[in-house]
DNA sequence: CATGAATGAGCCTTCATTCAT
DNA sequence: GATGAATGAAGGCTCATTCAT
C-alpha cells in the first residue's frame, strides 16, 4: 500500500521537473508527448498524475511561485527589512526573466480554472506583503507603494532583463528603476505620512490645494473607495 | 486598372486591422479562420494579401512599429527634448501594453525571416535614438542611457503597465521610475561627464578607486571593448 | 461582331498551348493560375474558353491527339506502307514519351466526361487502323496484329523511352520490338491467311489439333465472338 | 514490450495493404483520409506509422519492389536460366500493370528523399542482373541486351498491358515483344560476341566499317567510356 | 469581354486525450 | 499502475471556381 506510492510519488516529480524545464526552453506550446518522452515515461503516466495539460501547466507554475513564497521567508529572515525586500524582489526578476507564461501567472486574475494557482499567487502576494511592510516600518522604501505595485515591478523587471541584449546593462537599468523606491528626501515629503498630501495617494493625480479643512489624501470618491476595498479585502484588490 | 485595386486595398486594410485587433486580444496563437471570420472574408483572401500566417503577423507587428516610428517623429518636431523623449516613451509603454507579441517584436534580433520586421525595428531604434540624443544635449536625461536601455525599458514598462491591477497606480510607479531616468544631482557626479567615475560607465559596476594614475572608466576589458564596438558600429550594439 | 472574335480565339489558342507546354512540364496537377499567368492572361478568361479544367485538359489532350490523326495522314501519302505505319508509330512514342497523361488518354475507355477526347481518340484509332491495313495488304506487317495491339503498343513504347535512362538505348531496344511485328518467314507461317491455325487468331493460345473437320480459327467461342463485334463495330473493339 | 506491438505491427500492415490498394486504383493522389478509413483506421495512426505521406508512399512501393526481389531469387532457384528471366519479366509486368507509380519508382534515380526506395530499387537492380547475367551465361537471351534495358522494357510492358482492352491480346502482345530478345540466328551474327560488329554495342548506331585495324566496337568516346563506367559501378548505370 | 480578387471545400499534419494491453 | 497506440478535431495552406469591377 504504501510501495507503489514511493514510485508514484517520484513519477510525479519527475514529470513537473521535466515539464518546468521544456516550458521554460520552449514556451507553454510544447507537446505534452515530448515532455513524456523527456521525463522517461509514457503519455499516460502524465495524465495519471496531471488529468489534463491545464492542470500541469498550473501545477507548474504554482511550484515555481510556492518555491518564491520560500524565497521570501528566507529573505526575511535572514537580511535587514530593506535589503529582504529588495533582494527579494532581485530574486524573482532574475528567476522569471524570460520565462513569460511564470510572469502572467503572477498577475492573471482569471483564466486559471483550477484553485492550486490561484492559492499560490494568494500567497505570493501576502509573503510579498510581509516584506514590504517589514521595509516600510524600517524606512528602506517609500511609504506609498503598494504589494500589487511591487508584483507589478516584478512582471516588468522580468520583461526588461529579457529584453536587454546585454545582461549587465540590464541588471544595471534594473537597479537603476529599483533604487527609485527607496526613501528619498523628496519621497518622504510627498509621503502618506506627511500631513498634507499634493498628489492623490491611490493613483498619483495632482491634488488642488484647499487652505481650508481636513487636506484630501484622495482625487476623489474612486480612489477612495478603491483604498478602502483594499484595506477590506486585499485580495480583490484593483 | 485602378478599379479592382479599391476593393482589394480596402480588404487588405480590413484584414490587417482585424488581425491587430485579434492578436492583441488572445495572442498569435488565435487561428487564421478566425481572422478571417472577424474580418468579414474568406480565408483565402487572408492568403491572397499574406502568403503565410508568418507573414501576417511580421506585416501587423511592422506596422505598428511603424507607426511608433511616426510618433517619434511627431514628439520631436512639437516638444522640447526631454518631454519629447518621455512623453514617447510612455506613448509607447501604452500602446503596447498587454501586447506580449508586439513588445517582443520590438528586440527580437533574428526569427523572423522577412525583412520587414527587421527594417521597422531598426528605424523604431534609430528614431528612439535620436531622441535620446537630444534630450542628452538639453541635459534632460542622464547620459549614461542607451538606446538599448531605452528599448528594454519600454518592453518592461509596457509588462508592468499590463501587469497592475490598478491602471492610475500603474501609470503612477511607471512615472517614478522614468523619473528615475532624468538628471539629479546624484546622477550627474556619477555621469560619464564627470572627471571621476564610481561605477563602470558600461555596466554600473562599483570601481575600486586608485589614487594615483588616470581615473578608470570601466570595470574591466570587458566593458571597455563593449563600449568601443558601439561607437564604431552603433546598430551591433549589446 | 467580328472583331472581337478574332481576340478571343487568339487568347484560345495561347491559353491552350501554354496549358499543352505546361502540363508536358509539370503534368495534370498544376493549378490554373500558373496557366493563366504564364499565358498572360486573367483566370477568368481561361475560364472563358474552358469552362472547367478538365474540359481544357480534355481540349489538350485532343488536340494533341488530332495532330497526331494528321501526322499520320500525312505519313500514309508520303511514305511507302510499311515505312508510313512504322514510321508513325514512331514519331507518337516519340512525342508521348514521358507524357503519362497524354498517353492515358489513348487508351482510356472512359472517364473523360465529354464527348471531345473520345471523338479525337476514336479518329486516331481509325488513322491507325488505315495505316495497318495498307501495311498489311503490302505484306509488310504480321497479318496478326490488330489496330489495339498498335495503340497498346505505343502507350507501352513511350513508358520505355520514358524509362530508359540512356535515350539511345531506349530507342535501340524499341527498334528490336517494333522488328518483332515485321513479317518473318515464321510469321507467315502462323498468319490467319494460312489454312491450319495452331493458335488462336484473337488471342494467342495454343489450340488443340483435329485432324478432321474445317480447321479451328479460334480457342472457343469467346473469341469468335470478340473477332465478329470487332468486325461489325470496331469503335467496341476490346 | 510485445503486448502492445502486436496490435500496433498489424495496425501497420493495415495500412501498408490498404495504401497499396488504393494507390493502385486512384493513384498516389489520393487523401490520406481516404486510406485511413478505408484502413479503419484514425488518420493520426496513418502518421504514427509514417510520419509523412511521402514516407508512406515510399513504403508501398519500396514494399512492393522487394516482393519482386523475393521473386526474382525464387525464378533464379527454380528454373532454368532462360525461363527465370522471362517468367520473372512477365511476373513483374503483371505485377505492376496499371500501376503507374510503382513502375516510376523502378527506374527514379532521385526525387525520393528517403532512402528505403532508392535501397530497394538498388536491390531489384541487382537481382535482374543476376538473373541476366545467368540467362547470357546459358545462351537464352541476346548477349548485347543491359539490364537497363530490362528495366525499361518492365516499365513500357506495364504501360502495355495496362493500355490493352483485351487481356489476352495484350499478353500475346508483350510475348512477341520478349521474344525479340531471346537468341536468334540474326542476333548471334550482331552480337559482341562476333568478331566484328556492325552497329555501337552500347547505342545500337550503325559503325562505319574500316577494313583494317582492330574492329570496332562503340561509335564513339562516349559509349566506350558509358560501357567502362558500368563495368566498373553497375549502380551509375546509365 | 478581360481581369484578378474572393470564396470555401479539402488536404496534410499535429496533438490533447483516451484506452487496450 | 505504466505504457504507448489510437483517435479525431483543428490548424495552416492550396486551388478550382465564381463574380464584382
Amino acid at each position: 500500500m504504501t510501495a507503489p506510492r514511493a514510485d508514484a510519488r517520484r513519477n510525479r516529480e519527475v514529470v513537473l521537473r521535466t515539464a518546468a524545464e521544456v516550458f521554460a526552453e520552449d514556451g507553454l506550446e510544447v507537446s505534452l508527448s515530448r515532455i513524456a518522452r523527456r521525463a522517461g515515461v509514457g503519455a499516460g503516466t502524465v495524465y495519471r498524475h496531471f488529468p489534463s495539460k491545464e492542470i500541469l501547466v498550473e501545477a507548474v507554475l504554482a511550484d515555481h511561485i510556492e518555491r518564491m513564497v520560500v524565497a521570501a521567508d528566507r529573505w526575511a529572515t535572514q537580511a535587514a527589512p530593506g535589503e529582504a525586500l529588495f533582494g527579494f524582489l532581485v530574486e524573482v526578476i532574475e528567476k522569471f526573466a524570460g520565462r513569460q507564461a511564470f510572469c502572467d501567472a503572477l498577475t492573471a486574475d482569471r483564466g486559471w480554472p483550477h484553485a492550486t494557482l490561484g492559492a499560490a499567487v494568494q500567497r505570493f502576494h501576502e509573503a510579498l506583503d510581509r516584506l514590504l511592510a517589514k521595509a516600510k516600518q524600517a524606512g528602506a522604501i517609500r511609504p506609498d507603494v503598494h504589494a500589487d505595485d511591487l508584483a507589478a515591478l516584478t512582471v516588468g523587471g522580468a520583461a526588461l532583463r529579457a529584453a536587454h541584449r546585454n545582461r549587465a546593462r540590464g541588471s544595471r537599468v534594473l537597479r537603476m528603476l529599483l533604487d527609485g523606491l527607496r526613501v528619498t528626501e523628496t519621497t518622504l515629503r510627498d509621503s502618506p505620512e506627511a500631513s498634507r498630501h499634493e498628489t492623490c495617494v491611490e493613483c498619483g493625480t495632482r491634488l488642488s490645494v484647499h487652505l481650508t479643512g481636513r487636506p484630501a489624501r484622495y482625487c476623489g470618491p474612486t480612489c477612495r473607495q478603491r483604498a478602502r476595498r483594499r484595506r477590506v479585502d486585499p485580495s480583490r484588490a484593483g
